[in-house]
RNA sequence: GGGGGGAUACCAAAGUGGCCAACUGGGGCAGACUGUAAAUCUGUUGUCUUCGACUUCGUAGGUUCGAAUCCUGCUCCCCCCA
């Protein structure tokens, strides 16, 4: 399959060096996509890089993972307007073995065992002296060349350190070595990296007289035009599920809206252009129904979670979103209610506290983080967004060891999306 | 080294002695409408024992019946001249 074509239906092609399609076409190819080891797990943001290694897993080559074991140590200045922090050893440690976990796992499933190579640039870049990097590759790009890097332009006025200003040499190396030591001839990445990337390719040139290839794709972005991921705040979307519960991966799948949803399907499944034509036509006709949104939730979760999970995810996303009622949730045993709200924020309480009736307001501000305040507890009141057991409460209401289902669980819920469960001790 | 300007809630930005828990915009959170969408409209966005009280306007003091607003020290930021 000609990935290039592959990769320009798909809406993932934002640029491609001349050649490239030629180059892959005439038989199978290595190629790599690094990832810097900023957290101990990988998040959409890289998933959507990492899908790139799918598909061209997909179309027959041989995809290269590479994880930054150095590059991490130095931290990348593309998109960073400030110095970036140094990571600790210790902690880098984890993150790299996090990351090569969670990668290795994901292209396998995708396309096989097997199908991976996993390299750690740490590995290569350990043992090599300073002055020894500086004569070999130093010496084969200028200055006036790396700063005319975007990246390092940016950051030329408000100051960038020595080592983030050698950032794209490490990654430049480790290009050239995995084209000499792997016959990769192709990197893959994030449209944001084309300038690290390049430098790649010139070392490659220069200094083994090689010829090597490249393209990007559009960076993923947010229905709001922001960046996915990276440091900003506690919003991202994990793909270790300790971070973010498989029903809540899920669910990120399902809401979004129908644009996204449509790029998405296509960058994040394998599916054929045939099937996802058809899917697009049959949502655009009768959008109510969110088939890409379901369809799209239930590839991504089992490729990066397992059947298992998105079974469960499908069933709670049922019963918080589907009409259920007080008397359904009565129904569900211990058990179910336990796998239903598996990674739903829950809270322990005392059952003596319930036992006289307790103000729904203490409840939540006392007993549990639903609301950071009381003040907020009242005022969601007064919204009405507050549900016990999927019934709407006011500001007077009171809950007791009456509204216990199966003498155990509480179900809270704040506004339509938030659920919350109290587990009575 | 000299001169000037600034620091206000999540962010931006008003307010220059009482009408200020603090205009406005963005963001957040919710409600209505929907399709767990988008757009739109509405409410809300310091804490509490909530028709009231308390704590907040860089920081520490001071003046005053009363200060985010005036004075002094300190810290940090920006600009201009050398």
């Amino acid at each position: 399959m000609n990935f290039i074509e592959e990769m320009r239906w798909r809406g993932l092609l934002h640029d491609v060096m001349p050649g490239t399609e030629e180059h892959l076409l005439e038989g199978k190819r290595a190629g790599y996509i690094g990832f810097d080891p900023t957290a101990d797990s990988l998040h959409v943001g890289h998933l959507s890089t990492a899908m790139l290694l799918v598909h061209f897993a997909h179309c027959g080559h041989q995809p290269i993972a590479l994880v930054g074991g150095a590059t991490g140590m130095v931290g990348d200045p593309t998109d960073k307007t400030n110095e970036r922090q140094l990571l600790y050893e210790e902690e880098l440690n984890k993150n790299v073995a996090g990351i090569h976990h969670q990668l290795k796992y994901l292209l396998e499933k995708a396309g096989g065992e097997g199908t991976i190579n996993m390299v750690n640039n740490y590995d290569w870049m350990k043992d090599y002296t300073f002055l020894d990097f500086i004569r070999d590759i130093g010496k084969h790009l200028t200055v006036n060349y790396m700063t005319s890097k975007d990246s390092v332009k940016k950051r030329l006025e408000f100051g960038l350190s020595f080592t983030e200003f050698s950032y794209q040499l490490l990654q430049g190396n480790d290009f050239l070595h995995l084209y000499e030591k792997h016959n990769c001839t192709f990197q893959m990445g994030g449209s944001d990296q084309w300038g690290n990337i390049v430098t790649g390719t010139e070392l490659i040139r220069r200094k083994a007289e090689g010829k090597a290839y490249a393209m990007t794709a559009p960076l993923v972005t947010r229905a709001d035009g922001s960046k996915f991921g990276k440091s900003d705040g506690n919003d991202n979307v994990w793909l270790d599920a300790e971070k973010t519960s498989p029903y809540k991966f899920y669910q990120f799948w399902i809401n979004q809206d129908d644009d996204m949803s449509e790029q998405y399907i296509k960058r994040f499944t394998l599916l054929e252009k045939a099937e996802i034509d058809e899917l697009i036509e049959e949502h655009r006709a009768n959008p109510g129904r969110r088939i890409v949104q379901n369809r799209l939730a239930k590839e991504v979760t089992t490729l990066v979670h397992s059947k298992e999970d998105l079974d469960l995810a499908i069933t709670a996303s049922g019963i918080l979103f589907g009409k259920s009622t007080k008397e359904n949730l009565q129904q569900l045993s211990k058990q179910a209610i336990q796998e239903v709200f598996e990674g739903v924020p829950t809270f322990t309480i005392q059952k003596t506290d319930l036992e006289h009736g307790i103000e729904v307001v203490d409840l939540m501000a006392d007993k549990t983080t639903i609301v950071s305040s009381k003040g907020e507890a009242r005022r969601s009141l007064k919204e009405n967004s507050i549900s016990i057991n999927k019934e709407k409460v006011g500001l007077e209401a009171q809950v007791s060891t009456a509204d216990l289902l199966n003498d155990t669980y509480i179900l809270v819920q704040k506004g339509k999306k938030n659920y919350f469960l109290l587990e009575v001790q």
